[in-house]
DNA sequence: CCTTCATTAGTCAAACTTGACTAGCGCCGC
DNA sequence: GCGGCGCTAGTCAAGTTTGACTAATGAAGG
């Protein structure tokens, strides 16, 4: 799975109806470019093939106010909410390593219930805990470590990073059962995008003229 | 940078000369697998891209002894083999928050001498105080957190990261300078590709006929 | 006024990745 | 003595990602 159609389908349904320019300041906005492959390029491919596979519907508007070429608004439709649902429940839950994954995940839970969200997380820790025993059963064989000369430091890189991993999302947990955030279901949810012309105080500050890198 | 590329060089270069079969085989013997995108098709795709590029020769060979179509090796050019180092230290030194890249960095780091490999660690420590301070900065501005709700968590998440993944640097760089692992120039390497007809002593235990997932 | 420059909005070709597929050969069981 | 399974070795189309590019508008400065 890739975490672009995650981030994607959460930004067009906060806003209700997104364009392309939206969604990728609402993911700057939230830091993924900095943590995820979340480009130009990938976003509007996101959006155009999700339009085509149904998840999506597309509105040809006039030429935008504020100058540039005519812009697509978009919105979820019913299937595209059940998928956004089931890669954000994958997205807390499984434990693939890849961290821009769970980011994304953290960025949305709020669209959950407190519950659920716990229980997803827990769930988590067990994936970690398993994938755990499996890695150090066929990389530990009967005659211990040390037969894997440097190469078993990537082992140990991975368990450690899966060990700071669980106990990271431990203290998360922690936060969540003490009342931390606003979830689904409880009020005033948090304005997790930006409105129409706000600007993005979390800018980079380097502006991202032409898109180059 | 893609992990690939690092991967199949330090491979090719191993072996002396190597087909993508050998390549494929090194590569879960590693682990690649599982930590990185190391599929079949990116393999090959690597292999002959790079050929193409001049960073490797291919000879044709005649049809394989032991069945199959007919398999082409390949060498390290000069200029792969600066490119090869050029990733590797890149590999080790830049943290770019892809464990996948530090993880091959760690399978090849042997590669080079005891001292540079240590000098390029205590750079990757400094990239990650770096990345650290400008990271705190842009996020946690004037108010303090608690302005991003539930978005600070994404950050608190990095954070945590990169404090845990310089912990274990650390305690890398104290294994390295105690003498761990032999390095390049110190006699007798250890042996980290297999030999032709080796069996894979930490395979999966799956076999991956057909090889779809 | 008129040039320059950032902003808005998006496209495109080239490269890469994915997952499924092909095809020859040997060996094991029946 | 042959049918299927697994291993060797690789190809391929479809999908995704990348980085560079385009084009329109409006504000700022001279």
């Amino acid at each position: 799975m890739s975490v672009i159609r995650l981030l994607v389908l959460g930004a067009v349904r906060q806003h209700g109806r997104a364009h392309g320019y939206q969604v990728r300041n609402d993911l700057e906005y939230w830091g993924a470019h900095e943590w995820s492959n979340a480009k130009p390029g990938s976003i509007y491919h996101a959006l155009k093939q999700m339009a085509k596979q149904g998840l999506l519907v597309a509105h040809e508007t006039a030429p935008s106010t504020a100058g540039g070429p005519p812009r697509t608004e978009y919105e979820v439709t019913e299937q595209g909410t059940e998928e956004y649902f089931r890669l954000l429940r994958e997205a807390l839950t499984s434990y693939d390593q890849k961290p821009d994954v769970l980011s994304a995940g953290l960025g949305l839970m709020v669209d959950l219930e407190r519950e659920e969200a716990l229980a997803l997380l827990e769930r988590r820790l067990a994936s970690i805990e398993e994938w755990r025993k499996a890695v150090t059963e066929y990389y530990v064989p009967e005659d211990g470590p040390g037969q894997l000369g440097h190469i078993g430091e990537i082992m140990d890189f991975w368990i450690h990073s899966a060990d700071t991993g669980a106990a990271w999302t431990r203290g998360l947990i922690a936060r969540i059962r003490g009342g931390a955030y606003t979830f689904a279901g409880e009020g005033e949810p948090f304005v997790g995008v930006l409105a129409e012309g706000e600007e993005n105080p979390f800018a980079t500050g380097q502006p991202h003229a032409g898109d180059s890198e």
